[in-house]
DNA sequence: ATGGGGATCGTCT
DNA sequence: GACGATCCCCATC
């Protein structure tokens, strides 16, 4: 198991922790990446009634039900796309919500297709960050470090700091503290 | 600075 | 048939 399994198949709570300050790209057709690093992440369990895992596996949901390092990428409100790293081991239905990266890599890439908005404005959300990189449906399962994706360490070796908080948008299980945040 | 409402469609009841 | 792990625009303070 090399370290970045070992990372992933710890539980969802721990992993939402560990990857604030890690760095999440796209591969674009040229060979480049575009992406930051990762400010914001909300962690998900099957047995949590906020979660899209809670009442078991259905066919938008089961890529949850794999292994970890695969993304779960779902369609919300009609217009957004959200991404997830499936935490844990097998069968599991765990789950870690990009909310936030920082925008380092290819910014005037994310800013087109952002429609040019502010550096501060490209990846400050869930749904914005996933335009940004260009995550859809497409991507739903593939792994984390592959044709698509790569995930890196953070440039430090310490852990990042990161306070934690209620995860946003949700009505059940509020009382949670499973949102991380960046801090200085 | 803060809050309300509309957009829009896949998923599950 | 209802609603959502959201975003954006506009109104008001």
């Amino acid at each position: 198991m090399n370290n970045l399994e070992t990372l992933l198949s710890q539980d969802a709570v721990t992993v939402a922790e560990q990857l604030i300050g890690y760095r999440i790209y796209v591969k674009e057709s040229n060979g480049s990446l575009t992406g930051g690093t990762i400010i914001e992440t909300e962690a998900y369990h099957q047995d949590d009634a906020a979660s899209h895992s809670y009442k078991g596996e259905t066919p938008r949901n089961s890529v949850m039900f794999g292994p970890a390092g695969h993304v779960y990428v779902y369609f919300t409100y009609g217009r957004h796309y959200c991404m997830n790293i499936v935490t844990g081991t097998r069968d599991r239905g765990e789950g870690v919500l990009l909310r936030a990266l920082r925008p380092e890599t290819n910014i005037d890439i994310m800013q087109y297709r952002r429609g040019n908005r502010a550096i501060h404005d490209l990846t400050n959300g869930p749904a914005k960050l996933c335009q940004a990189l260009a995550v859809t449906k497409e991507n739903n399962g593939a792994f984390i470090n592959g044709e698509k994706f790569v995930l890196l360490p953070p440039h430090s070796s310490k852990q990042q700091r990161s306070k934690a908080t209620p995860r946003i948008g949700i009505k059940e299980n509020k009382q949670y503290l499973w949102r991380f945040i960046s801090i200085e």
